[in-house]
DNA sequence: GACATTATTATGTAGCTACATATTAATGTA
DNA sequence: TACATTAATATGTAGCTACATAATAATGTC
């Protein structure tokens, strides 16, 4: 009679990652198939399929149909960045949120906008500039695109009181984040916005969303002076 | 004889998306039981967990044992970040790689290291500094710690000649990967190495990695003026 | 030999059962 | 009432079978 404990799938993807690590299969090899790691590990098929998965996820493995599972010869690292409702996050830090609608117009689809949806032709769309505060301080100015076709309600909206970012979220769900972040100089027109000084490091994040095929809304986001983007683990 | 049409799990899963977007379950809203689902669209309930699985992974909601499927009240934006080796990085651009190593030298830990790592005491580390160009021109500055005590053999490799970024990622792979992003002002140093000009707006990004409790590297990648970091869809 | 067709193969998915685990609800006892 | 113990419950995981799918290898035909 064999021996037969149960093998979680994290374990045998440890035992998995572990046999890379220590170079018992190298960058570029070819893993057993399947079935014969789970003969090796005395655990089913579908347990090692799970722990597989795991680390093709990760980026360690690559995995393809009859071509079987590879180390890949270039591993990256994933790292899953969590992006709150900007209100929440303020609130987390323990600041007091607030919120301020600085112009809102109709207008037509601007190059820059056009080309983060990848869109042949202009559309009517929804900008809105808005700067959310902490403790009454600028925090994130944001300069919204939101595609009318896509999303009529939003002209429904009062955005003096409730933020674009907030009524997205909570009512229009997306299929598709394109997320786009670097640094640039602040111009004079930030630093009168974020009151910070002309000059300073702004970190920026543009973020591009679609439901299906259809866009949805395109912003970029400057922080101010100081703002830090962490993973969380 | 019902209609024993084959359910995908990622049909299964946009439905329950669509329901929560449709406001048929609204935030904060208690979710069916997996196996009411199941009976509902007429699957397996491992169908509908894998479906569930992934809306919780996506932010949409929350599974908790006993407690049930909720929807999320405060959605997230997730996104991945796929950072490959740098040299990698350049080439796929279609850029020639350079390396230079600058400084490498044992010292304990500062403080700022010994935060990342949340270590209580300094610990030898190597400290290496150096440069990755893209045809020739300055790409991203590392200065980065290496634990002596978890990565011993790198006092053993040739650090003029291979990066420690590939030697590292190639050699010892991670458990856990904090990240963090900013931007910042360039100082006259980073102006000299990175041929900028002082007052550029810097993007940043600090790596820290652990293999079990065990820290493994930290360092903080400075990149050129212009750099942008995408998410891969 | 060039190209279309047909096996072969390893991963991917759906469905089932059984049991594990965490957490809440119910119950019993001082 | 307060607190410990026990039952109930929804999700999580392991193992199995059967079939789907994609990509390669083998084969056949002109």
């Amino acid at each position: 009679m064999t021996d037969k404990q149960r093998h979680s799938w994290v374990s045998i993807r440890d035992s998995i990652r572990e046999m890379i690590l220590n170079s018992t299969y190298g960058p570029g090899d070819k893993l057993p198939r399947d079935e014969e790691f789970a003969a090796q590990f005395g655990c089913a098929r579908s347990t090692v399929h799970r722990a597989m998965r795991d680390l093709a996820q990760s980026g360690l493995v690559e995995r393809r149909r009859k071509g079987g599972t590879t180390v890949r010869r270039d591993p990256v690292t994933r790292a899953t960045l969590n992006i709150p409702i900007t209100r929440l996050e303020v609130e987390q830090k323990g600041s007091t949120y607030g919120y301020q609608l600085i112009r809102q117009s109709v207008q037509p689809t601007s190059p820059a906008i056009m080309a983060n949806f990848a869109l042949p032709e202009a559309r009517p769309m929804l900008r809105v500039e808005a700067l959310h505060l902490a403790d009454s301080r600028p925090y994130i100015f944001e300069d919204r695109w939101i595609c009318l076709e896509t999303v009529p309600e939003i002209t429904s909206v009062d955005l003096t009181r409730e933020s674009a970012n907030e009524w997205l979220v909570r009512n229009r769900p997306y299929s598709r984040c394109d997320l786009r972040l670097y640094a640039r100089p602040g111009s004079a027109s930030d630093s009168e916005i974020l009151q910070s000084n002309p000059g300073d490091a702004l970190f920026v994040m543009e973020r591009t969303t679609w439901i299906g095929e259809a866009p949805i809304t395109s912003l970029s986001a400057v922080a101010h002076p100081g703002y830090q983007l962490f993973t969380q683990g």
